[in-house]
Order: structure tokens, then sequence, then C-alpha cells
DNA sequence: TTGCATCCGGTACCTAGGTACAGGTTTACC
DNA sequence: GGTAAACCTGTACCTAGGTACCGGATGCAA
């Protein structure tokens, strides 16, 4: 007897190739809740359907909108048991505000880092130049680090 | 007899206190080769000059920038041994270039975003809406995670 | 000299999103 | 039936920038 698993099914390889994603990254999303725990086969290997490979590309594609793994768990799971609100459009408009707030603290950076090529510093620590604008105590700390 | 430190020497507390840095960090950036060993007490405890206090804020003022600690280390350095080059004002004109590139990619992405919304999209994986611009194929991948 | 705050080194843990490796099984093909 | 590729679980590791905890030692003042 050939499998048990008579459909369409891929095997994970196939999957992660399709995908073109890493087999462990496979793995590591069904541990976060981002894709289903597939059938398996009768030896313990994962049986996907090939709706699978859609949903990578989907997965993907909300990363590249800014949306965090946990985020797109979520946008998936309203929108499995029937989308009680439009959870998208919020979320877009609010993942829109957050960018917004982000390219606001990079333009800030920016106009310092002019400054302090238009200034002439030559140190951080010893800096010779007229109105050294160092240390932008204004800047607004610890915000830089974080937010992706 | 007091101590056999008589200058203006502060301890470790005093200076993480003083810069508002975590007490943990300060000996971070020891090992990271940011801040110098500064000398000891007879019994081990760590006794900086006042200027440490002044280099902590420079350091935050560089990150507050976009500076990794690692280029900031880097920064300091080059500052130290009596600048063979003007780094600083080349590595802000680099920065800049950086910067502008993720504010490239933002804008990308939040006109990304704009299409989602304005499409009207409902759900991440059955999207109803009609021309619905999902997913983002072209937008590209693997930038948004990485490079703060 | 006693008591308490502070500091010490070393190690483990945190976020976020994966990636890699080891050692053992299963599948697939000839 | 043999063999090689693919797959399995579990665990450790990676970046970057810290933070937390532990048990023990030190500093300082009354």
């Amino acid at each position: 007897m050939k499998q048990d698993i008579d459909g369409p099914y891929l095997r994970s390889g196939q999957v992660a190739e399709r995908a073109g994603v890493n087999l462990q990254t496979l793995r590591y999303y069904e541990r976060r809740g981002l894709i289903a725990e597939p059938r398996r086969s009768p030896g313990g290997h994962r049986a996907y359907p090939p709706e699978t490979v859609t949903l990578l590309t989907v997965i993907k594609a909300a990363q590249r909108l800014g949306f965090t793994l946990e985020e797109v768990a979520e946008l998936i799971d309203t929108g499995r048991r029937g989308h009680p609100t439009p959870d998208l459009r919020a979320r877009a408009q609010a993942k829109i505000a957050e960018v917004d707030a982000r390219i606001a603290d990079l333009t800030t950076i920016r106009t310092a880092l002019t400054q302090v090529v238009a200034a002439g510093c030559d140190s951080l620590t010893h800096c010779t130049c007229p109105d050294c604008p160092l240390p932008f105590t204004d800047l607004a700390a610890g915000r830089t680090p974080e937010e992706s």
C-alpha cells in the first residue's frame, strides 16, 4: 500500500520549498499557532493540504506590511471564526499610525544627524567644533532601539 | 584612613544614577569596551572618574542617533587615539543614508497599507474585496524585520 | 562593632524571529 | 530488500541591548 493519505497532500519539504521558507520556520510557525497542526502519515511525517502554501505567502505578506507574528496570528484567528469585526482594516489603520510615528522619529534623527555633519563635529567625546549640537538630550530616548 | 582613593571618584551606583542608566548596563558597557575598566578600591569596588557620566550621556546620544553600540565603540576608539580620519562626519553621513533607506521602506509599506484600507480588505486569508491587493509580493522581503 | 546599603562576579533570562545540529526514524525508489 | 534522501523530536544557538537574580564581600556611619 502506498500511503493512507490519498489527497494532494504535500510533505513538509515541499511546502517549505514552494513557499520559500525554511523547513524549521514551518515548524516554528506551527508552534506559534500560525499554521494548524497538519495530519500525519502513519510514520509521523506531516502531510499538508496545498492551501498551506498560500497561507504562508499571506503570512509573509503581512510581515512585510509590518505586522508581528503575534498580530498575524490574531488576524488569522479572528478571520477563521467568522470575523466578528472588520478587524483587518482597523489593524491596518493602526499600523499606518505606527508607521507614521516611526517615520517621524527617523525624520527627527535625520535632522539631528545633518546638524552633526553641518557643524563639523569631529569627535563624539572631544568635539572641537563651535556650537556642537551633541548631545541631543531632547531626542526622545528609548524609541530608537525598540519597535522596528 | 578613609580610602586609598582621594580624588572625586564615584561609585558605580552614583555613576549609574547620575547618567540615568542601570547598574548592570554600566558593567555591560565595560564588557563591550564602551567605557574603560575603572580603577578599584582596595576591596574591589569600582571607582569612576566623573567624566564617565559625560561619556555615558554621549553614548546614549549616539544611540538616539541610530548608532549601534558597536559603532559607538568604534567612534570612541578612533576618537581616542587621535582621530586619523574625520570619522564622525563620514559615519553620520552614512547613517543619514541608512535612515533615508529605512524611511523609503516605511513609505512603501505605508502605501501598501493604505491600499489594504482603501480596497476594504476584510480578511488576510479569505478577503472578499474586489481587486484585493494582497499579497504584496513586490514588497521587498526581509527588509522589514531587520535593521531597526 | 554592628548593621545595613551597596557592590562584587557569574550566570541566566528577556524580546522577535528564526536557524542549526544531533541522533534516530520513515519514505521512496531501484 | 537495500540505500539514500527526507523527515522526526528536542535542544541549543543567533542578533542586540540589555535586565535580573544569587550568594557572598565591602563600605560606611553610628
